[in-house]
DNA sequence: AGCTCAGGGCCAAAG
DNA sequence: CTTTGGCCCTGAGCT
């Protein structure tokens, strides 16, 4: 029955050419795109994943995820006719292509846990369209594209990245140079003051050179912000500020992978990948028991500790994701070559975009949150990406952050007054405002299990509109609460305020976010924001 | 308007 | 007979 190529959805990838197949143009735009993802014969996750079930050839993506042919119709089937089936062994039948047939009962076990969704097979019976799952297959697909490039950019190959210091950009804010598209020279000035610390990338003095040297005349733009890439507003008598920015990375060759920027030694040492529980996948075991036990248990601290470090797995690695950021960068510019520099406010984009990726997969993966309906989740996630944004920015402050300084999450740091003196009007708002919430954070002492908190409590808002599952995600805010307050009590039983002092700085969190919001739809708006990311489809997404 | 692609139906083959 | 799975049809959403 396997006719060979005569997948109806699959040929049309396969027979793709990378060189002439126009989506590839857009790698050279520089968008990490859900289009650019698919062309490409390597890039296309289904011409060479197997089906998680099975293991056989997928053909696309089926009821959630990537499954071959025969296990979407038979998911379909059983949904639709309504089975029940029994395992005649220990519900534990090996599943593989030769023996899938074989216990009906334990492949469809196998395709719920592998993520397959009921709700995806239409009650009516309705052919054709498209279904609601449509943004959960472009992250699907984006996120496995960055695996995918990831991996090709920790091959054993090094690029040497060098751009040259003239940049054919326009100031979005000078009409002169918008219209006529003038390239600027720049000359070495206060850019040049962009710190790059010794010790935060290379190990061992072998590097992957990656020297940006890229001109900021979109006007300054600050790394410093929580969604980095924003820029000053336009407002009348602005003159754009011509800078020269350098930003020298010198990321560590793959056999020292992962890099691990550790900006001072007294700082929390970042855990490095093979050494960190985060950076193992979470599991995806059912609910913890700690969830399910009454707060008057007698160990009630050592239930709120466990749930704690349960949320705390999940958590995004910072070195991968510094990684996986620098890999991005150079890629893009490879992708450009000599004399197509990105500018300024494009690499902060992408670092907004890595992260938020990577913020978008945290919680994709975390298991309260992959237990709420697909459309609560994609709800949640497009109310609250720019506060996780916002959050993620202030805790790799707080940790490691030095003072007067901006760390960003390729490790490099920027001085704040270099910023503050050559900002516009809101780009210092929001530095100011993000630094003094920064340093409230830090009097406070945040540690890494109060973040995670705030990230749950941010990304668990039952008062989002539309959300069907309010219940369960109150639930869930109220659960995350109260180990919050717990834990903060049992580790300063000196400062009994500091759970309230803690939920105080949300809203601010939250203030800081909608003008970074704003300010990056006004962007959008004079056409600086890159198209197709995932930074713009969630700006999108809230203005629609 | 044409294309994409995920969901549904059909039906020969297998069990 | 029922179940499987490859192929084709459909149509909403996108370009």
């Amino acid at each position: 029955m396997d006719l060979p190529g005569h997948h109806p959805q699959v040929p049309h990838t396969l027979a793709h050419h990378p060189a002439s197949h126009p989506d590839h143009l857009l790698n050279l735009e520089g968008s990490s795109t859900s289009q650019e993802l698919q062309p490409e014969p390597e890039g296309r996750p289904e011409s060479v994943e197997s089906c998680p079930v099975c293991g056989d050839k997928v053909s696309g993506y089926h009821y959630g995820l990537l499954t071959c042919e025969s296990c979407k119709g038979f998911f379909k089937r059983s949904v639709q006719n309504n089975k029940h089936y029994t395992c005649a062994e220990q519900q534990s039948c090996p599943m593989d292509l030769s023996q899938r047939k074989r216990c009906p009962s334990c492949r469809f076990q196998k395709c719920l846990a592998v993520g397959m969704k009921r709700e995806a097979v239409r009650a009516d019976r309705m052919r054709g369209g498209r279904n609601k799952f449509g943004p959960l297959y472009r992250w699907d697909r984006q996120m496995k594209q960055q695996r995918v490039n990831h991996q090709a950019n920790t091959a054993p190959h090094r690029i040497k990245m060098e751009t040259t210091q003239t940049n054919k950009v326009t100031a979005p804010n000078d009409p002169q140079q918008m219209s006529s598209g003038t390239s600027t020279s720049m000359s070495s000035d206060a850019f040049h003051q962009y710190h790059v610390l010794p010790s935060s990338m290379g190990q061992s003095g072998v590097s992957m050179p990656l020297d940006y040297t890229m001109s900021a005349d979109r006007g300054l733009t600050s790394p410093s912000l929580p969604c980095p890439g924003l820029h000053h507003r336009t407002f009348p008598g602005f003159v754009p500020e011509r800078r020269e920015m350098d930003l020298s990375y010198s990321p560590p060759a793959p056999a020292n992978y992962p890099i691990h920027p550790t900006p001072s030694s007294s700082l929390t040492p970042r855990s490095t990948p093979a050494s960190s529980p985060r950076s193992t996948p979470r599991s995806t075991t059912p609910l913890p028991q700690v969830l399910i036990q009454t707060p008057d248990t007698p160990s009630t601290s050592t239930i709120t500790t466990s749930f704690l470090e349960q949320l705390l797995e999940g958590d995004q690695d910072e070195s991968q994701l510094c990684a996986k950021v620098l890999a991005c960068l150079q890629r893009e510019q490879a992708n450009r070559g000599k004399h197509d520099c990105l500018n300024t406010f494009s690499i902060m984009c992408k670092m907004a975009d890595q992260t938020l990726f990577g913020l978008v997969e945290w919680a994709r993966n975390a298991a309260l949150f992959k237990e709420l309906k697909v459309e609560d989740q994609m709800v949640l996630l497009q109310s609250c990406w720019s506060e996780l944004l916002v959050l993620d920015h202030l805790c790799r402050q707080v940790i490691y952050g030095k003072e007067g300084c901006i760390y960003l999450v390729t490790g490099q740091q920027i001085e704040v007054s270099t910023i503050i003196s050559q900002a516009g009007v809101t780009l210092n708002s929001l530095v100011s405002r993000t630094q003094d919430l920064v340093s409230k954070l830090k009097s406070l002492q945040l540690d890494r299990h109060e973040f995670i908190c705030l990230k749950y409590l941010v990304l668990f808002n039952p008062d989002v509109k539309s959300v069907h599952g309010r219940r369960q995600v109150e639930c869930t805010q109220e659960k995350v609460n109260r180990a919050l307050m717990e834990h903060t009590q049992r580790t300063n039983p000196g400062h009994s305020d500091k759970f309230g002092q803690l939920l105080l700085r949300l809203p601010e969190v939250r203030s800081i976010s909608l003008q970074v919001e704003e300010y990056l739809y006004q962007r959008h708006l004079l056409g600086d924001l890159p198209c197709n990311s995932l930074l713009s489809e969630m700006l999108h997404t809230k203005h629609n």
